[in-house]
DNA sequence: AAAAACTAAACAAACGTTTGATTTTTTCTT
DNA sequence: AAGAAAAAATCAAACGTTTGTTTAGTTTTT
């Protein structure tokens, strides 16, 4: 057991400091956290960090990178399915959700980013990725209105109703927690709250896109 | 016309201070804004700051405290007044929507500030007064269950959607005009796209809580 | 013996803040 | 109303820290 924490600590630190620089970011922001506070975190010397990823701003880059998820497949396979529209929409949701909550971290560094648009590089990594998927998404929400599953609601507002919900959830964590009245803790992050929050979005958008039959 | 401008800038420099200062904390972020460029974009000298704040620390507090808005008292006018629950949710609907957009500056520095919890006092503050407001606000939607008007929705979680598409919609800046396929820019809070985002957010929440006549 | 990994110490630059002097405004006395 | 005294406002320069980064040397691995 001590052998295989040396052996995972040791034996890359460069994975290390990426770790551990994913969680300090996210906790404080970017400029929050100075390298000398990183290293002493992440118990390696200094110059460790110019060593391996030359500045603090090319390791920033690069955690961005070495996270940037890559959904967009998924989603492409999911609009070319052969299923209701609705069931595709819940399918998005739930990969979402699940995406944001597991690396919500990450995410916490990426909405900071594109808030603040100080690194144009990755504002424009993160958009473009971001347009791509949210363009699937408006082809499933479109593809239901054409085939008279939806209302003919407003697609584009209705992505930020989801997307945006998600991302205040994950974002503004103490938030979350007043709202559901929850002691503050990461527990709002749980399996149990997490269905929860999939039957509320699933619950919300149904109502919002569904078509009733008796209408 | 030059008299005036004189007078403006030179009668309160504090007030020129603060304005100039929530304008550079919301595009940059609170770390990101240093004394000397403040003073320089405020066009005084940097000994101003400490003189008329004692310290970066207090000018943030000062900034905060002065524009905290007080939305409880017509958010509980409209819980006592004897209108339809979902029309006391479209008001709330309107009244956060203009108040967010108007004073968005405001608003991005309020969610980072929640999001990165560094300073407790702040947090404090905020998460106060958002916790009384937002427990108006489900107090609106239980009596719009208990009188029948209502579906039994996770109110919540609604309240989470509400705020959260809100709140996404001003902080992300760069993703809002994606999505609707502006170009990059203020536009997207312009009066246009506002009517359009309450028109929007009033069909979602509408068709989530509102009992069908026909079920 | 060569290469890679690692370190302590030092670098200039930028940070928030303070100092001490100077200018401007206000207040009070004549 | 005029002018001296007091107070407030403003400034350039410097304070001690901290910042990200580099250097030059040591240890470890290959």
């Amino acid at each position: 057991m001590q052998e295989q924490v040396i052996h995972t600590e040791k034996q890359d630190k460069r994975q290390h400091l990426l770790e551990v620089a994913e969680r300090l970011f996210a906790e404080q922001g970017y400029e929050a956290v100075s390298i000398r506070h990183l290293a002493k975190e992440a118990d390696v010397n200094i110059a460790m960090v110019s060593y391996y990823f030359e500045s603090k701003e090319k390791l920033f880059r690069t955690l961005l990178e070495s996270k940037m998820p890559k959904t967009r497949a998924i989603l492409e396979e999911l609009l070319a399915s052969d299923i209701p529209s609705w069931e595709k929409m819940s399918k998005v949701i739930d990969m979402y959700i699940d995406k944001f909550f597991v690396n919500r971290a990450f995410h916490r560094i990426i909405m900071r980013e594109m808030s603040l648009q100080q690194r144009p590089e990755h504002v424009q990594l993160i958009a473009d990725n971001f347009a791509r998927n949210m363009k699937i998404i408006r082809g499933i929400i479109e593809e239901g209105q054409e085939k008279g599953q939806f209302r003919y609601v407003d697609a584009e507002l209705t992505i930020a109703s989801m997307f945006g919900t998600i991302s205040t959830a994950i974002y503004n964590h103490k938030l979350m927690c007043m709202l559901t009245q929850q002691p503050d803790s990461e527990l709002v992050y749980g399996d149990e709250y997490r269905e929860r929050f999939k039957r509320h979005m699933k619950s919300m958008l149904q109502a919002h896109l569904l078509l009733k039959a008796g209408g």
